[in-house]
DNA sequence: TCAAAAGTGTTAGATTTACACCCATGA
DNA sequence: TCATGGGTGTAAATCTAACACTTTTGA
């Protein structure tokens, strides 16, 4: 290969991914203790260096891979955070990634493997250089985004409950709904589908199963929660 | 140094600048044409490479100074780009940032020099490596952004004209906007302060010319155009 | 029988949109 | 004198927010 740049530096190029969960009512992220030098024992987001043969983005996904083993996650770039000393090692510039997952997809097992929980996104504990800023930026984001596009979805079960549904806005959102307003909205939305089913595990009366029906989402659906 | 990540590979980091100015009411990028192989001669973005005692914010900051002898511009980071062709020579992951800035703030003989020029937002041509995408999404994010935080101010002189506020939303919406409720919602920004001064430029009767004063502005102040 | 969650409509208030004419000036 | 851009208010329509009771069922 030819030299073009060799006046300037080469440094290390990592992707460190914010995984949420939503679980107990509660909005919850993945972390664990680093297990490598340097910060071997503080709390970390999981992440992975980026290969010379892997695109960025690429990187994220097979790292989200490994620690979860499910595919076709939803995930988006946060942002690449820069500074000298940000690794208390060598430099290396790291670009974060937020994933929604479905805690109960994710088998305990594998979990376990990895040494990370889930931790309430309110009581995080200090956490390794810059992972702490990571996970804010990376919040406001998400709950950016998931008041207008129907990503909420990709933290429930494939059939939920309006109540699960409504739940899950509250925690983001960080404020109590009001019941009929909202369901209200949801019934505007052809591609939130009622099913037949009925969920008995949150209720004695028990409460319709929804699902998000992706076929019918259009670009230009309407969709403000 | 302790070599703690050595059995990973190194690539080059690069920034690269998507600044925004706005003049006869349209939106406009500054491009220019690349004066280094590979890719010399089409069309590109202005960036750099970030150095090893430099963030990338500050080598961000410090391309956009080189480029526009400007400080304390409006400057925000848009994302990171790491195909793994995405430079035809080496392997480079790229930060890319927007700004904005007054258009008659940047001095002729310093664009010049730097072989850069502006261009409409519509009339772009096909450019270097992805340099496209970037744009696309720097303006993404910039048209979301210009609706909630009084940042189009960066893009006007210190005293503008009503009109020419207007003008700039239009072009960035993309659509016509009513004279009488625009200025009504302006009305209601206590920190967008009507002077005593009047531009004659503009029209014969001339019009009243206003300043945004961010003493005034709260964090949670209602911005919303 | 009662506690606990599911489900359902209406109304007042706030916000948004549509719309048309007179004014001041320089050419 | 006329063409050009500057400046102003009102009313209808839409959207948002507040609010309370009945149903079902398992314990």
């Amino acid at each position: 290969m030819t030299i073009f740049y060799s006046e300037h530096s080469k440094v290390y190029v990592a992707v460190d991914c914010i995984i949420f969960g939503f679980d107990e009512g509660k909005l919850k992220v993945l972390i664990g203790k680093r297990q490598m030098d340097p910060g071997r024992g503080e709390w970390s987001l999981y992440g992975g260096f980026v290969g010379a043969q892997e695109s960025v983005d690429d990187a994220a996904n097979r790292v989200l891979y490994e620690l979860t083993g499910l595919r076709n996650l939803y995930m988006r770039q946060v942002g690449a955070f820069g500074s000298v000393d940000r690794d208390p090692g060598e430099r290396v510039v790291s670009i974060a990634y937020y994933a929604l997952i479905n805690v109960k997809d994710y088998h305990d097992k594998l979990r376990k493997e990895h040494g990370v929980e889930w931790v309430n996104f309110n009581e995080l504990p200090d956490m390794y250089s810059d992972h702490r800023t990571m996970i804010s930026k990376a919040r406001q984001l998400m709950s950016d985004t998931i008041k207008t596009e129907p990503i909420s979805f990709r933290l429930l079960p494939k059939l939920f409950t309006l109540t699960q549904l409504q739940r899950l806005y509250e925690a983001v959102n960080g404020e109590l709904v009001d019941k009929r307003n909202f369901r209200k909205r949801i019934k505007e939305m052809d591609f939130i589908e009622k099913t037949e089913l009925i969920d008995k595990t949150g209720s004695k009366r028990g409460a319709y199963l929804y699902r998000f029906n992706k076929r019918v989402f259009k670009k230009d659906s309407i969709f403000k929660l």
